[in-house]
DNA sequence: CTGTTAGCGCCTTCAC
DNA sequence: GTGAAGGCGCTAACAG
């Protein structure tokens, strides 16, 4: 077969053909007159190439629009340099922010991101999507909800395991970067009880979730270290209907002033459902929510939540996933992300006469 | 090197080893006592296996925790049964929600789904983009926004492509699934129209973005048909900020009774501003938005909105996208996805003396 | 119905 | 500083 130094129909994004044939190293190599291996050594920088020939090849690779074929690396190396995301959850702002800070991260460090998306987290749908991931050869995994079956199983991946909500144990090479719930939960505590509020209901995530279970907890923690009376957290779905159910509830009872709901879906829910029941917000009820979406502010009550910074948790993370994977790091590591309490027009002094 | 059938340290997830190698096919022949390439055929369904056989091999697969490398069946077959997403565009509704049913999509037709996010659309961000996803070697690529440059480029891409956004004009191996702005955007204007506004004002998407140049070509188009006055659009960049800023100029306007903002986002910050400067919604203005976000339905003024169903736009494209893959067709094809007017609280009739 | 051979494109080892 | 051989794990083509 001849090789054509100047190949038809290929565009700066073309993937060039010899013949049907996508150009290969071996195809460099013949039309500048090396061996294929002098091509491969080119392509990796390899310091061993003289400059006179660096410039020829490199010269070759850029007429003919090489492109080092991946599958052929991965095979041979036993390393893709892919990175596999495993995502819970739907179109929230929390995942998907989540999702693209990491693609961002990963791609600046020279990687690619495969991405398996499941709704729900049983073990079966999360075992499939584990081993889908596994299956495409990647090197390391992200996880943004690390449910108990996937704590059981991480041990057993056989790659480095990142996981966005802590703490998870840490084994070798586990790597857990997480939002400081717990300081921003306190706070929002803190924050309504600082305006007269007797306690603060809750409207909770779903108890599979890790993440929920942080904030659920923590709010549980707060009161009581406050010795304020814990009342009964009323199970959401992270839903904006679950949280109009559970704002429906609560708007029957006087008593309720304040009320921290697991995200900020939920309060926004919860908000209308105080509104269609003629509470107003913040003068008969205040509200907290968790994630700082960017519509918060801009409500027509903007809202009072937990601002947690998912950019800064996933370049985090992803910086140490690929230190681990080149060998610069031999241990675990779990790191606290900064959340921050922002206070908007959802919170307010306790009403007079509470009851 | 001696194979163990029953390796150590293997869980249900795994990557069962022999020695330090991942089980391969032929240790599973080896085991099962057959052929290399017999092994191959039962992974593969092949019916020319007796079944006999194919029990004894499958027991030995199951049993060694034997999983195919893909890796080599790529580079074999120069496909991967990966499919590249090329989103553009942050943690908002529209994008994250096409991200994630087009995984599901592939994932359910058996394919893998690697994304390349970029947050703008200039040329060099989108060429290096699609450049990464060509040399991980996927098989086709499905893009959210056909920019200009992108539909300068397409044709020499060497892979099938789906775009949805449209319309590209179609060639051999084009597929565009787009949802119907033209038919939403005119139903929103006829029905403003319909309550008594004199004409609609936009708030538009930038420029660049195709899916923003429909929408204000829809617009305009609907306001022509019906005799009105086009006023001049006002710029927004998808972003709430944007609308809130978009919102602070109309609010000075008494004129201006009526608003089409390019999607919910800018909506909800528009409807914020005019709240600001003391004009009402619906009594004083009426505000339509376009996507039907979730939170859309549950504001202190629920939103009137252009809903459209980006879950079956994914899925039909991803189906036609595996159809040309697997030969099964072979010409390009445009799709329209019906959108739908909400009508909920924030259109109302126009005010008795609107100057 | 099953096995053998060859080779996808690349990088490691070892020559020169 | 460069090249030649070998093999990563798999499947197409052909034998038997």
């Amino acid at each position: 077969m001849s090789v054509d130094a100047s190949p038809r129909g290929v565009g700066a994004l073309g993937r060039p053909t010899v013949g049907v044939r996508r150009v290969s190293g071996i195809d460099v190599a013949r039309v500048a007159g090396v061996s294929q291996k002098t091509v491969s050594r080119v392509v990796n920088n390899d310091p061993q190439v003289s400059p006179e020939v660096r410039r020829r090849v490199q010269e070759t690779i850029e007429a003919l629009g090489y492109r080092p074929n991946t599958a052929a690396r991965s095979l041979l190396l036993g390393r893709s340099r892919t990175i596999g995301l495993l995502t819970v959850g739907s179109a929230t702002y929390g995942p998907a922010s989540l999702a693209i800070a990491t693609g961002r991260a990963v791609r600046d460090a020279g990687y690619g991101l495969r991405v398996v998306n499941t709704f729900d987290l049983d073990a079966g749908t999360m075992d499939d999507g584990l081993l889908s991931l596994l299956d495409q050869g990647v090197d390391a995994i992200v996880v943004n909800e690390p449910t108990s079956m996937f704590q059981a199983r991480r041990h057993r991946l056989g790659v480095p395991v990142l996981s966005m909500s802590g703490p998870l144990d840490l084994s070798e090479t586990e790597l857990v970067v997480e939002s400081d719930a717990a300081g921003g939960v306190t706070d929002a505590v803190r924050h309504l009880l600082g305006l007269g509020h007797a306690t603060v209901h809750h409207i909770a995530g779903p108890s599979e979730w890790p993440s929920a279970v942080w904030r659920t907890d923590a709010w549980r923690a707060a009161l009581r270290d406050a010795g304020r009376d814990v009342p009964e957290a009323l199970d959401g779905d992270w839903s904006l209907a679950s949280g109009y159910e559970a704002g429906r509830a609560l708007a029957q009872r006087p008593d309720v002033t304040a009320i921290f709901a697991a995200n900020d879906h939920m309060a926004i829910g919860l908000a209308r459902a105080l509104q269609d029941a003629g509470r107003r917000v913040p003068e008969d009820v205040s509200i907290v929510g968790y994630d700082d979406v960017p519509e918060a502010a801009y409500l027509s009550r903007a809202l009072t939540t937990v601002r947690q910074d998912l950019t800064v948790a996933a370049v985090r993370g992803v910086e140490l996933l690929v230190q681990v994977l080149e060998g610069r790091r031999d241990q675990g590591l779990l790191e606290v992300i900064p959340t921050r309490l922002v206070i908007r027009e959802t919170t307010g002094p306790a009403p007079a006469s509470p009851r």
